[in-house]
DNA sequence: GCAGGAATGACGTACGTCAATCAAAGAGCC
DNA sequence: GGCTCTTTGATTGACGTACGTCATTCCTGC
């Protein structure tokens, strides 16, 4: 049988009053008798059973997931992996609020965080840029004891307790490593695009994509970043252009997750399965562009696990508890079409309820 | 606040004892009035407060792993993400036993399964080979009420409840197509070694290493696979043997998950690093071979997740739960040296019991 | 309209923990 | 020794669910 409160009591000698005091250090016990306490739990080797504790303490994780409004294909995917964890972690006592900030506007983003903890949110799963504002308000948001994660885009430079995602600077590595082992021929060229060099995400990318390709591969030249702002029709011009000025380009990194004006773009100028095509995140145009050839990588992370985790460590952080950092590690996926996992169902459907919804 | 049986009961105007009939299913209730309490429960938005019920129920998921008594690589890792996973699951009311069975004795194993549901155990995972006598050894378990998976090795002709592992035919044609891209020059051999041929997992990876092979690099010849049944020895003079004959070799697929032999012969040949070398299972040495460049790629599946959702899928079951498929798919993923996974300090070290572990 | 079984209700106890209370015992100080 | 102030003990009622017993009501067929 697994000990109990009880067991501990009886085993050090003293009133279950005392061992709850120390077990949820409240004051009012000698050093000597919490460590006589302590002690005890060591040696019957007990552990605090969690749901019993919840379920006493009437405790329930309220958290919100703060994302900006961009309508992008990943965000509309880690939504969806949102309310599918939501949904299961309903018997967690978890309830997740979700709040859209005006991507452009971290004035708004401040005002959206500092109303959190009047909500009675105790941790914050973030995906925000980094300005002055921001970094505030985490800070006040970790002096009044809410935790606080950064989602997907780290947050290095303020008080977060932890990011859940990648290391991009890794995965432009990887995706360079990808496209000059693919690139079967000797000397050739490789265009860059991006939605918006502004964002760390696709800085850090390229950076640690020049790294590589400098050092691995300097047959290879890299042309600079084109910033696309989700403009298809702009960068349909580009690409045409570049394409036909340098006739040696071999492969296209694109450092955003957009893939589907790329991958039509190709389609138009009669290019597509020609060139190597790497991109990031596996959205659901990015899994068609696998399966038909217009794309040969994806670098991504696993939305579902990337949500999961924060749920986990936010939880974990308002109960100061500890996190199993193995499990809590996000890789950097290859995704070919030969491993691409099968693309299931969306999951019961639960929505998260309007109210909440609603900024 | 959440929604409690209580307001099942007054919602849908009965009893608390018919409430609990219902969501138990217990006899004694009329389809109509049970179709009044689930409509209520609807109504409501009542989630069964799973906690509070295993609580009062006073249940534990005593689970049981049972492994080849084999000491590889890949089986060490296992058993450290198991322990890890042991560890951790402790909050959820599982208790985790081990059983190792001689690997070539199918009698053996068929015992140590016969014994296990007067040891208590709701739910097995099972790493093994199939043959008969393991199949009516499963199909005995099964009908005793306990819950079966199969581990990393599927057991498709049994009645296993669900499989943990990935799909190896998409693993080889996963590497095919790597050995195929990384090979730059145009025709060359590739050479395939395998620990045994016997295991499901090596035949499903040839057959779809070679499925791609033909269809997409008809210029590279895949030679057959040698059977090295881990001797360093045979292994050494083979690939020795081998690269003299066809000097255009280009490329080692090893389809087992000791890359150590490999490794090191490619050393003492002097060959190490020329060739394009692809295996599986991200052991240790694998990580090392990655690191020195000894090894390209290795196709591998997340020890740690397969662990945990082996645990998980057995909860549901023995509940009679519904399972998350997202989120117990297992990936096939690539590994190469710039997407390397931190390697992390083992963790916090909780040994299954030694009662347990001995048989 | 009545027996007999099925369906339902009422109630109590338990699970392991938390949180609060009040009382009692001990320590420290003059 | 008498006084605070701190530490400790004993007890109790939740929390949401499970599950048993026993009593009662509802159908159904005759």
């Amino acid at each position: 049988m697994r000990p109990t409160v009880n067991d501990i009591a009886r085993e050090a000698g003293v009133s279950l009053a005392t061992v709850d005091r120390v077990l949820n250090d409240r004051p009012g016990v000698r050093a000597k008798t919490a460590e006589a306490v302590q002690e005890a739990i060591r040696r019957i080797g007990y552990v605090r059973d969690v749901a019993a504790a919840n379920l006493a303490r009437q405790r329930d994780y309220r958290l919100a997931f703060v994302l900006p409004d961009t309508d992008s294909q990943f965000i509309r995917t880690l939504l969806g992996a949102l309310t599918d964890a939501g949904h299961l972690s309903a018997a967690l006592r978890t309830d997740v609020v979700l709040r859209r900030f005006p991507a452009e506007d971290p004035h708004a983003l401040a005002g959206i965080l500092a109303a959190l903890p009047e909500a009675g949110v105790v941790g914050v799963a973030l995906m925000a840029p980094e300005t002055p504002v921001v970094r505030d308000a985490i800070r006040s948001l970790r002096q009044k004891g809410l935790a606080v994660v950064a989602l997907v885009s780290d947050l290095p430079n303020t008080e977060r307790d932890h990011f859940v995602g990648i290391d991009n600077r890794a995965a432009g590595r990887t995706a360079a490593v990808l496209t000059g082992r693919f690139l079967r021929a000797g000397p050739a060229r490789v265009m860059v695009l991006s939605d918006s060099m502004l964002l760390r995400e696709s800085i850090e990318r390229r950076l640690g994509f020049d790294e590589v390709m400098q050092a691995r591969f300097p047959g290879i030249g890299v042309l600079p970043s084109l910033e696309t702002h989700g403009q298809g029709a702009l960068l349909h011009d580009f690409v045409g252009q570049t394409l036909a000025r340098y006739p040696d380009i071999g492969g296209i990194y694109s450092l955003g997750s957009g893939q589907r004006a790329l991958t039509t773009c190709l389609d138009r100028l009669g290019r597509a399965g020609q060139l190597v095509v790497i991109g990031h995140e596996l959205t659901p145009h990015a899994r068609t562009a696998l399966e038909s050839g217009a794309m040969d990588a994806v670098i991504t992370q696993n939305v579902g696990h990337v949500v999961r985790s924060a749920l986990r460590v936010l939880r974990a952080k308002a109960d100061r508890g500890p996190i199993d950092l193995s499990q809590e590690q996000i890789r950097i996926e290859i995704v070919i079409r030969e491993n691409l996992p099968a693309s299931l169902p969306p999951g019961p459907g639960t929505r998260l309820s309007a109210a909440r919804e609603e900024n």
